[in-house]
DNA sequence: CTGTGTGCAAACACTTTGCAGGTGT
DNA sequence: ACACCTGCAAAGTGTTTGCACACAG
């Protein structure tokens, strides 16, 4: 289980370091996007606020994790699929953004279907947001 | 001219002033969406920031104008379709982001098709962003 | 050893809030 | 007159940066 983990460090050629382990499994353990505060809270004390950002950017520019869109004040991030590296980094699946609990789930098995762009316009990547009310609070 | 969006404010329930009637008019001469920064720049000395901020929430909850998805480190609002109102406030087009010049504009024409969800979702509504060149920058 | 990552501190940017005074209806 | 808006100031939150030290490869 941390294997992998260790693995998906060495594959974007990111250094293994206990921070990196601990900040990953904690994403690959919660199916939502999680935001820098919650993820600070997550690692009170064990981790440094400045190195949290830090690795968060390294993270997503090496195409470990993707911004997903929200209206919160802060960002939030989610794990990739297997199939994103460095240089091909795809998002293109659906999130659901649940009105009463706020959190932001994947819908892994959701493809974004295409659309016709004006003239000269040219799509490099899509995302589909729904809002609504989740499982637990509907 | 200044006299449709005089109607805006007063079909919304808001009372009609200066700083409201300006910014309003500067959403409708820019067809992209801004952000705080962008509107705080261009009424630079004549507005305040923090009442561009209430102007903003104002808005956005009488249903004027609606917050665009976007990863940038500030939000970014554009104006409602007519049909928008206070208590039904639907924003359901496409929203295209330009990867070079960072600007989102909306894609007026373009309904977000819709998706099947997990047992127990429900949703109410939804938006599409995609990421791209836009026609000057291609 | 060498380049990269981390912690700490400071600075910067973004957003919200309280209050006194001004404005719209 | 009264409720609502605005400006100013302050505080709260989110994010970036510089630097010295620690650590992985």
């Amino acid at each position: 289980m941390m294997k992998e983990v260790e693995s998906l460090l060495k594959d974007h050629g990111l250094r293994k370091t206990l921070g990196r382990l601990q900040v990953l499994d904690y994403f690959r353990s919660r199916p939502m996007a999680l935001s820098h505060s919650e993820l600070s809270k997550a690692f009170e004390g064990a981790l440094d606020r400045a190195s949290l950002y830090r690795m968060i950017q390294d993270f997503e520019s090496h195409g470990l994790i993707h911004k997903v869109p929200d209206d919160e004040v802060s960002s939030k991030y989610a794990l990739c699929h297997a199939s994103c590296s460095t240089h091909a980094h795809f998002d293109s699946h659906a999130h659901f953004k649940c009105k009463s609990c706020r959190e932001t789930t994947c819908l892994e098995n959701a493809e974004t279907p295409s659309i016709k762009l004006p003239s000269g316009f040219k799509a490099e990547s899509s995302e589909l947001l729904i809002h609504g009310l989740c499982k637990a609070c509907a």
